[in-house]
DNA sequence: TGGGGGGCTTGATCTAGGTCAAACGCCGAT
DNA sequence: ATCGGCGTTTGACCTAGATCAAGCCCCCCA
């Protein structure tokens, strides 16, 4: 190794090594040893700083990394060659983008950053390579997929069965419980994308999107100032979400 | 090979054995040597026939194995407390069931049969240790979970942009295409599932979806006996399925 | 072989959310 | 500091699909 010059480089692989990242306990490197996460950090020479707007990668791109969310925030959405498309999620820091390519060794989707965010690029076929060896490591890379699979389960529930103030209450409350999960406020935080872009994850307009805060903040349940989000009233909101509100005719003849 | 004696025993191996199972193509065994599918062949020691509306698993359950259809026909679906509920898939014979289980290592939802079905046991655990030790089947592994994913974006594309007849083609299109896939005919089938259940699945009234069916029919698309049924004119649905009709009034506008 | 019941179809009506339109406000570029 | 434009809010209206209701069909079982 050379010298001097070179503790630019030095420094700068520090801050990539896994051991050091401060999302550790969320994103791959979870239930690691020292040495098994040093392992895992060797895989990982690449880290890259994408701005917002741009793209990480496009669907129909060849398939070589899976990317961890070093800090900032994503959509990943899908496009129909008439124009529909649909935002399949939100990612922010700590999470792994990228798990769909996988299949077809192509991705499938877009995956867009919300803002200026960076990125660890991990060759999947080294990582594959190295969960063949580290038993934990495979066994937390099926987690990580499976839960993917679930949280879409979600999404599909949410999609299919619920109304659309429901559907909002629903998102924020993830947001919520994610933002607390990185130890930033449960309470107020600042949303990264438009009224269309949760419109589309949600399976609503704009326009309904946009009713739906006002009506939370006239309740009472929130309060919105274009991006900036202050939660007031968590239960309230819980309640809203399981609200599985029955047509109004059952309501009138209940109501004797 | 062994002799005369063992027949009994090695016809009912044989029986079992993914290697000569006509669905290794389309299953877990797929792209395995002889020999590497001898190997999962061992993991695989149960295999039960399932009767048409019995739990494979239900949500809650600790999750151990994952499930292979030998046969038969299956829905997975999602409970909430208030009572909705939204079916999350259909899997036929060669699919793979319970990898919603492995994240939390319990089931997170209910698989039940909708006709009498045929299912292998496949223990997890050592389908883990197999794939750390078999590259192939370790790839392919991640290749499924990597495509249940993209599956399920697909879903949420259609539930959130898509207008019932498109959802509706859509569904028709995919089952079609998963019967040719196992030899079936691709234009005439039974449906196993209710028009509710279909309905769950594309977030639509069970109303809904017999509306659209007798629509179809009058359209010279399909025939529709109940469960029957019969597919005239793929490229049609395909038509159905892409409209992205925009409103009304954009049509009428560019009438002139 | 006839009765019962779940599943399906069809019609009439209602409504949540989509569509269209207008105006506002915030923010970034000049 | 001002301008322009995107993103948002809000209102008025419309429609796809939900809801409610009735009757039918088919299949299973006695």
């Amino acid at each position: 190794m050379p010298l001097r010059t070179d503790k630019e480089i030095s420094l700068a692989v520090i801050k990539t090594a896994c051991s050091s990242c401060n999302l550790r306990e969320l994103c791959l490197p979870f239930g690691l040893s020292e040495d098994e996460m040093t392992r895992l950090d060797k895989l990982i020479n690449v880290r890259k700083r994408i701005k917002r707007n741009e793209h990480l990668y496009q669907a129909g791109q060849p398939f070589e990394f899976i990317y961890a969310i070093r800090s900032g925030f994503f959509k990943t959405d899908v496009l129909l060659e008439d124009g529909r498309d649909q935002v399949t999620g939100f990612q922010m820091a700590g999470e792994l983008l990228g798990l769909d390519g996988i299949g077809t060794e192509a991705h499938s989707c877009n995956a867009v950053a919300l803002e200026d965010s960076e990125v660890c690029y991990i060759p999947f076929a080294r990582l594959e390579k190295l969960s063949r060896e580290v038993q934990t490591l495979q066994r937390h890379f099926h987690k990580v997929m499976s839960r993917e699979i679930v949280r879409d389960h979600g999404v599909m529930m949410l999609l299919g069965t619920m109304r659309a103030e429901e559907r909002l209450a629903a998102f924020l409350l993830n947001l919520s419980q994610r933002f607390t999960a990185r130890g930033f406020s449960h309470a107020e935080f600042n949303l990264r994308m438009t009224r269309e872009e949760i419109g589309s994850y949600l399976g609503l307009k704009l326009e309904t999107v946009s009713r739906a805060f006002s009506h939370f903040q006239e309740a009472g349940l929130i309060s919105v100032q274009q991006k900036h989000i202050h939660i007031l009233n968590i239960p309230g909101l819980k309640e809203i979400m399981n609200s599985h509100q029955p047509p109004l005719s059952a309501v009138r003849a209940g109501g004797a």
